[in-house]
Formats: C-alpha cells, structure tokens, sequence
RNA sequence: GGGCCUGUAGCUCAGUAGGUUAGAGCACACGCUUGAUAAGCGUGGGGUCGAAAGUUCGAAUCUUUCCAGGCCCA
C-alpha cells in the first residue's frame, strides 16, 4: 500500500517557528560587527544622495530607559528606510558630556575632599564618569540594533568638540551678542550657583504671607491731570488722613530690595476709608479684592470713598515701610487679581516680572543678598541672615513699625534646586548673556526661520517652539560651576571691566584642539594671554580669569558646527532632527538660536517630535508610583525585535503607551508574521527563482490577486516611511498577513502547494506568488524586524546581497495592478462569507466537520447568476470545499442527504445549502470525490491524485 | 495658573471635506482541523466615539465648558 502523505510537496524549512530572540539576537550582533556590516553600507551608499538624521545627543549619565528606545529606535527606522530607499544615511551618534548632573555624581564621590583637590581633578573625574557611561550606553544602544558609528561617535567633551564649542563663543562674541549683565536669576543659595530653568522642579513649600502697607508721602504725581479730566487726587479723596498702598507678598525677605509697586492700568482700584484702633485710614487696592480682602483682615467698618483704573494710581510716591527709601507705583500687565490686593511689590532684583518692569522705568537691578543667600551689608539689619530665617524678623520689624496688616501660612508651588531639592531664590548676578532683541534682531530672525523656513512634524510643534521663543528671556550663558567649557572672559584687574576678546577666544582654541578645555584652568594666564592685549576700557594688562562655565545647551546647541560641518561625511544644515517633544525647549531651542545667530539658517530643514513613554493608564512612568519598565526587562523576556514592533506599532507622535498586555499582543503579532515567513520560506524550499519562474501573466487569477494586493501594501508602506508614519507599517503589514495571506491566500494554496505535481506550472505559478510576496515583506519590514527579515533574507533562495540591510526596498510594480479584479474579488468575498455561515452551521449540526466534507449548493437570488456561475470552480478552491454549483434555484439538492439551509441577510435572496459531499474521501487530497475507487492501481485516491503523480 | 497636545471596543490603530445600523487586526467565547500543529481555519459577542451643553435637518467629525492625562513653563 502508498502511503500517499509521502507523495505531497509538505512544507519544510529549517527556519524555526521558535524564534528564541533573546538568545539569537546576539549572535546575529555580532556576525553583523564581525562582517563590518554598517561599514559596507556607508560604502555601498557613497555615490548616493545623502539624507542626514543628526543625532540629539543623550546625556552621558546612567542607564538607558525606554525614552532612549524609543528615541533611538525611530532615528534607526528612519536610516535604514532611507538607507533602503536609495539614500546615503550615515548616522553619527552623540553624548552630551558636561554638566551638573555628572558634576554633582562626582562631587557625590568625592565628599568634602573636592575643595582640596581643585578644578582639574573634578573635571578630570567628570570625564572619566562620562566616558563611563558613553560606554555602558553605546553597548546597550548597540543592543538594540541600532545602526551607525558607534567606534566614532561624537562627545561634547572631545578636544576638538569643545575647540568647535569656544569658537562658536567667538562668532557670538562677534556677532556683538553677548554682554554681561546683572540679572534676577535662579539660585540656589545651597549649591551656591545659578540655575537653569531646566534645573529647577516645583514643589510645594510653606511661606509666611503679609499684607503691608506702603503710605503714600506725595500726591504731587506727574499724571495729576488725567485724560478724564478727574484729578488722581481726587480719586485718592485726599484728606488729611493717611494714605497707603496694600501690597502682598509671600517672600518678606525680599520687602529690602522693594523698589516700586505694580498695579495693572487697566484694572479698577479703590480708594477703602477703614477704622482700626479707633483711627481713620485710606487704603488703596484691586476693587474685586475689596470685600475678600477686608474679610481676611477682620475689618467691618470700611466703605469705598472712589474706583479708578489703574493707569491713575502711575506716580504715587510711597514711604518704603523700614527703609529710608521711595517706592514709587507703577503699571504693569502681569499684575493679577487672583490673588492679594493687585497691588505688586517690587523687588527688580528678585524677581523676572519685577526686573522687566525696572527695566522699564529705569530702577536698579537691586539684590542685597550674596552667593550663599545671606543679607549684605546693604541691609545693616539683617546682614549675615539667610533670607529665608530673616522672613520672620522683617515680619517683627514691619510689626513694629505698624506697616504690617496681617501675615499668615500659605502653601504653593515653589521652585527648588533639581539637585539638592532646597527652596531656590530668585537673585540678581553677574552673568553673560547672549541678548534676543538687540540691533541684531536674533529673537525676530528666529522666529522668521521658524515659521518660514523648517517643516515642524507634527505641524503643531511650530507654534510650540514659536511661542517658547517668543517669550523666551536673554539666553544666560555662564554657570557658576567646574565641569563645562569655560567662558574665556578678562576681568581687568584696573578697572574690573569685563570683556571678552576675540584674539584670545582664536588663540585658545587651538590649543583646546590639541589639549582640551582644562588649559584655561590649569594653565598660568599669562601663558594664555594674547601678546600686547589690553583692557578696552582703561588699556589696562593686568587681568583676572573668568571662572564660569558655559551652559551645556550651548554645548549641544552648536553640534551642527561641531558636527554637521567637521565631518566629512556629513553636511549643514541637516534633514532631520528627531527628538522628544521637551527638546522644543531644548536641543531644538538651543540649536536653531545659535544657528541662527551664527549661519544665519536654521541647521534643520525638519523636526520631528514624538511623544513620552507612559504606562497602561497613560500615566508617566516614576520610580515613586513602582510603574516603570526598563528596556532590559523587555529584551529579555520577549526580545528587541518585539520592543522594535513596539516602537513601529505605536503613533509616536502622541504619548506612547506600554505595559505587559501591550506588549504580550505585539510578540504575538511578531509570531504570526513570523509563521507567515516560515510558512512561505517552508513552501519555496524547493524553488529557484531564477529557473522555476513563472512569467506574470501566466499565474493564475488568485495569483495576480494577491501580487496587485501586495503592491497596495507596498505602496503604502512605503509611503508610510516616506511620512514617518511608522504605525501604519505595522498595522498594514499585520493586516495583509493575516486577513489576505493566513486567511485567504495560504490557506486556498494548501490544495495547489500539496498535492499538485511537484514541478507543475501550477505549483510554480503559486511559488513564484509567494516568493514575491516574502521578498517584499522581508525588505519592507527590515528597517524595524531588524533580526528577523535578517534571519529569513538568508534562507530566501535567489541571488541577493550579503545582508537585508543592504538591499533596497521593494518597487511597486505597475504590471501588477488590476483593479478590476480587485473589484471581482471583493464582491466575491462578500459571497465568500455568506457561505462561510453556512458552512459553519452545518458544522454546527454536525452534517460536516472539516469544509472539505462539503458540498454547497448556491442559489444566488437577486444576484447574478451567470457571473457566479462563471465562478463556480474558483468558489470551490477559495472556500476549500469539495463540491459547489451555482443553480436558479429550481433544482432541488439531493433530499437524501442531511442538510443545512442558510438565507443570507447581507446578501437578498441568496440561499446556500450544504450537504455531506458525495463520493469517497481522497486519501492523498482529502478532497470527496466520486472518482474514488475508480482508478486503476490507486483505489484510495481520486483522479485528480492519480494525475498529479503521474 | 499659562502655552502646546491627547482622550474612538480589553489592547493597538482606521474613520476622507459633518450625512445611512462607527470599522480593522489582536484579545475573548464557541466550534473545526491535526498535512503551517507550542501552528492554521470558521462563527460570534463587545464601543454611541472622555462628560455636558450648543450649532445643524443631521456630529465621533464644528463651538463652548468641564473631567482625565502628557510635555513645557510659572
């Protein structure tokens, strides 16, 4: 006897259905590194058209999180998509090196023995922290099949980077925008140094709250006439009773720093005649604040004696309540009644509001209080007091000399240090600055380039970035702190002008080149000075040094010229920069200003932005709240070509959700796609493309089907890379493999693929289908199936390169489409269906088990009739039954056999019948078939059998 | 508190310029198959579109408010 199951052409391939990706991952890494993979790619693309992704750089502290993966993932799609699609991308990865954060770590390990050990044994250690974590972080970028140059990367604290860093200084300096001025800044009186705002988080901390009095001395304002014709006076109802302004404030401690009062012109103000103690005052504040205000104090004897805008208030000359000083009301449009009386105390030192309404009016910019928060001797009476401690005596001192109305706690959302988590004050130093609306316009060019000149994706990030500049204050540049660029500044010793000069800045840049920044610190000045400089304020030559350091978002912010410009394989400005959408504020703020400021363009010509991995809810991940997931975790249980699906499946440009049933779905749809390779590489095991081919038009009608539905994906995913609209890849890519492929297409070819003769035209015609379909998918998926489409590539048969990633992306093919049969076969699957319910409700009463037990009597309705008739043998192979005829309905099915009616009601009048199919059950195709038993030598098979072996 | 953004089935996504009973895949349930088998196939249930109000003959799609969440600021 035959055993039959020998004579079917079965799947077979040693590509497993397993795919062990944690453990196979690595391997195929290093194959790739051993073959010197991403160098044969530069080198195959070195005649090509590049397309620049330009790196943001990560900063060089700690572990990778998902944030890095996800970040570095998509830049990785988009090399090799474009790799792929006939451009030269080289990608030059970066680490931002300087900084705080690295600082402090070191400053951590070194305790108290840092003073002792001094600026060059710090910056030595920071750098050996940063090169350790450049390190740790490359292997784990590297992990994650990120292509580019990893053994040359760019680090802000490389010799020549920082050399680039100093001369984009020079081109500033040049520009005339930078100036040192006095300025209210962050500080943090703990850590003795200034703060960026990136550098300071709110919190919620405690404040003693007091209403103070400012009594008015003059009434003789300039604006005693107002447009109206009403005399301010008049509204101030000027008897002989003592006036005030009543102003609140949650920082007493900067009540010796007031120097004006702030009202909004707009706003209506009263003039409140009060009694307390049996005596008669008038106090001026926001009218809508009168009652609540009046009810917080515990006065009841109040009436309103005039209302007026603000605007006339401008003038009035107040007493200071315990300096011997004026204070003078002025208007302001930040000025709200939310909260107080409306009317802002003033302290141009202390404060962004206050500075800007000082530098109005031409008040100095006032801050008696030195680096360690403590009162100078300009405050006599609180010198050598910290400025929070001495909250409560100027409380005591306001007290006595009767200008304090009330004080309380409030609770609010304050500013504190990001590192040392204290309260933070705002202080005015001394800083250099790189001005935004000087003569040279920079704040206006930027904006222009902004909206004019670069594609924001998606296009909501122009307004963003827009507006942050817009508002955005002077760019301060220095640091009061060790690990950065210095900022090469004289301070002469005659004059104590500061300056900055463009000789020295040239001179040391070349010998930051040769030894890095620390000369500056390290070297004797005199050895540093260009000859014959002199002070160009007094021609003096005796100097001192500078010892601030430059904000690490210059650093970052010039790496098109550090970068773009300094390598040969790259240029400025670049296509793209890819960061998350913080980096509106930062590495995209930075760089387009100082592009802006020194190139006059923008360095890219579009910017993309994703959104922010966070949990299941939709919550930011936080260690506090226990819901972070590190990517380690990911790789090792599920591996990263699913962290990758991840990545691909997600619409990035919103937040980007993930949790352990996320990503249990994703490695199941990685493994169907994966089954569908193996499932077709099983069924091409025996095919050569290059002799078993069969030419287009002659594959059959199911064939060309599924070649025109293939190029519809491929046009789309390839669109889809074309717009970074990655989640549409998967989604189209999952969608065809299952519904087209798994479901239709595969499953009908079983019949074709099995037990036709094994080099029939047929078969042929069928593998030569599904060969087109798995080379394409493979190179469609290989910018994000990295692994994977690798692994499958290789058991591909056909010529083809050495690796996926160096291969091109499929084309669509013009020959392949056919939209009328597209149309045939969507009308068709819709009877398709109808049929599939019927067969499902014989199944259901157990008249047949597997489809192939069928047989199906169509009766089409209001359908057509000989359209579906012309059809007939095409049904039977689609719904994989053993018999089906198309009737009018006349012709009743056989009443002998157990049947099963279905009356359709998506499609009028059709009814389908299915009874057990007749004939015997064919050993070798399980199809029914009368012919059984009717074939010479082969009794257990049908004919069609008997002729595929023959 | 302000600027920008998001909120469609358990999950990931579609829903064109407002117009018939809101779609897909996965997951789930039930069944089939055992020649893709730690696979494959079929059928089925499940959202009224964050909430409310409004504009309109008609809204997931426009407006307002509110709620929840995210980024960046204060």
């Amino acid at each position: 006897m035959t055993d039959y199951k020998e004579t079917l052409n079965l799947p077979q391939t040693d590509f497993q259905m397993k795919a062990r990706l944690s453990q196979k991952e690595p391997e195929m890494l290093k194959k790739w590194e051993e073959a010197g993979l991403y160098d044969k790619i530069k080198e195959a693309g070195k005649d090509r058209p590049k397309y620049i992704l330009h790196d943001g750089p990560p900063y060089a502290n700690g572990h990778i999180h998902l944030g890095h993966a996800l970040n570095k993932t998509l830049k990785d799609i988009v090399v090799k998509s474009r790799t792929m699609s006939g451009f030269s991308a080289e990608y030059v990865p970066g680490w931002d090196c300087h900084g705080l954060p690295i600082e402090l770590q070191v400053e951590k390990k070194f305790k108290e023995k840092k003073k002792e050990l001094g600026k060059t044994a710090v910056r030595k250690a920071c750098r050996e922290y940063a090169n350790k974590f450049v390190s740790i972080q490359r292997d784990e970028f590297k992990r994650l099949g990120i292509f580019g140059e990893w053994e040359n990367p760019y680090l802000t604290m490389n010799y020549g980077y920082q050399a680039a860093i100093l001369s984009e200084l020079g081109r500033f300096v040049e520009e005339g925008l930078v100036y040192k001025g006095k300025k209210p800044v962050h500080w943090c009186s703990s850590c003795s140094t200034a703060l960026a705002e990136a550098e300071v988080e709110h919190a919620e901390k405690t404040s003693p709250s007091v209403y103070v009095r400012f009594e008015a001395v003059s009434i003789e304002f300039s604006k005693a006439i107002m447009e109206d014709g009403v005399k301010t006076a008049a509204f101030l109802g000027a008897e002989d009773i003592p006036i005030s302004v009543i102003i609140w404030t949650t920082t007493p401690w900067t009540l010796p720093a007031n120097l004006a009062i702030a009202v909004h012109p707009d706003v209506s103000y009263s003039t409140v005649r009060i009694t307390l103690h049996g005596h008669e005052e008038i106090w001026v504040l926001a009218t809508d604040l009168v009652e609540s205000t009046m009810d917080k104090f515990g006065i009841e004897n109040y009436s309103i004696v005039n209302s007026a805008p603000g605007s006339l208030l401008e003038g009035i000359v107040c007493k200071h309540p315990f300096v011997a000083r004026e204070s003078v009301v002025r208007t302001a449009n930040f000025v709200t009644t939310e909260a107080g009386t409306g009317c802002v105390h003033i302290a141009p030192g202390h404060g962004q509001d206050d500075y800007e309404v000082g530098l109005k009016h031409g008040l100095e910019v006032y801050a008696p209080v030195d680096n360690n928060g403590l009162f100078t001797s300009d405050v006599p009476e609180f010198e050598g007091q910290f400025v929070f401690k001495a909250n409560n005596g100027i409380i005591e001192l306001l007290e006595e000399k009767g200008m304090l109305i009330k004080t309380e706690e409030v609770s609010h959302s304050y500013p504190h240090c990001w590192r040392c988590k204290k309260p933070v004050i705002f202080r005015a130093t001394a800083q250099w600055f790189v001005a935004m609306d000087d003569d040279s316009r920079l704040r206006e060019r930027a904006l222009k380039a902004i909206s004019e000149e670069v594609e924001w994706v998606p296009g909501w990030g122009k307004e963003r970035i827009y507006g942050m500049i817009e508002k955005r204050p002077d760019w301060c540049l220095s640091r009061q702190r060790v690990w950065g660029v210095p900022i090469p500044a004289l301070i002469c010793s005659g004059c104590s002008n500061a300056f900055l000069d463009k000789g020295l800045i040239n001179s040391l840049g070349k010998r930051f080149e040769e030894s890095g920044a620390d000369i500056w610190f390290e070297r004797p000045l005199e050895e540093l000075l260009p000859e014959g400089l002199k002070c160009p304020e007094c021609n003096g030559t005796e100097f001192e040094r500078e010892e601030d350091i430059l904000d690490v978002w210059f650093d970052s912010g010039v790496s098109f010229s550090a970068v773009l410009e300094r390598r040969e394989n790259l240029s400025n400005p670049a296509d793209l920069y890819l960061e998350g959408s913080d980096q509106h504020r930062g590495w995209f703020h930075s760089s387009i200003l100082a592009s802006i400021a020194t190139r006059k363009v923008p360095p890219y010509k579009s910017v993309l932005t994703h959104g922010f991995v966070v949990d299941g809810k939709g919550r930011k991940m936080s260690k506090s709240d226990g819901n972070v997931i590190a990517p380690e975790q990911i790789i090792e249980k599920y591996g990263v070509e699913v962290l990758r699906l991840w990545v691909a499946a997600e619409d990035y440009r919103d937040d980007i959700r993930v949790s352990e049933e996320i990503l249990k779905r994703l490695s199941e749809a990685y493994r169907r796609i994966r089954n569908t390779f193996r499932y077709i590489l099983g069924n091409i095991s025996d095919f050569n493309p290059e002799t078993d081919s069969v030419q287009f038009n002659e594959l059959e009608e199911l064939d060309r089907l599924t070649l025109h539905r293939l190029n519809g994906i491929t046009e789309k995913v390839l669109s889809a890379y074309e717009k970074f609209e990655f989640h549409t890849i998967y989604h189209t890519v999952h969608n065809f493999c299952t519904v087209d492929l798994s479901a239709f297409y595969l499953d009908i070819l079983k019949d074709r693929l099995y037990t036709s003769g094994t080099k029939g035209k047929s078969r042929r015609a069928a593998q030569t289908t599904i060969y087109y379909v798995l080379d394409s998918l493979v190179r469609l998926l290989a910018p994000v199936l990295v692994f994977t489409t690798e692994e499958a590539w290789a058991f591909l048969p056909g010529k083809r390169e050495a690796s996926v990633h160096l291969a091109a992306m499929p084309t669509v093919n013009a020959d392949w489409v056919n939209n009328e049969l597209d149309e045939k076969w969507r009308g068709l699957s819709a009877f398709k269906d109808e049929i599939s319910k019927a067969l499902e409700g014989a199944r259901v009463e157990k008249i047949i088990g597997h489809p192939l037990d069928a047989f199906v009597s169509v009766v089409p309705g209001e359908a057509d009739t000989e359209k579906l008739k012309e059809v007939e043998a095409l049904l039977v192979s689609v719904l994989i039954v053993s018999g089906l005829c198309v009737t009018d309905g006349t012709e009743a099915p056989k009443e002998t056999e157990a049947s099963f009616s279905f009356v359709s009601e998506e499609i009028p009048g059709l009814k389908v019948t299915v009874t057990k199919a007749p004939g015997g059950k064919c050993e070798r195709c399980w199809h029914y078939s009368e012919s059984v038993g009717t074939q010479t030598g082969h009794a257990t098979i049908c004919d069609r059998c008997v002729e595929a072996l023959a």
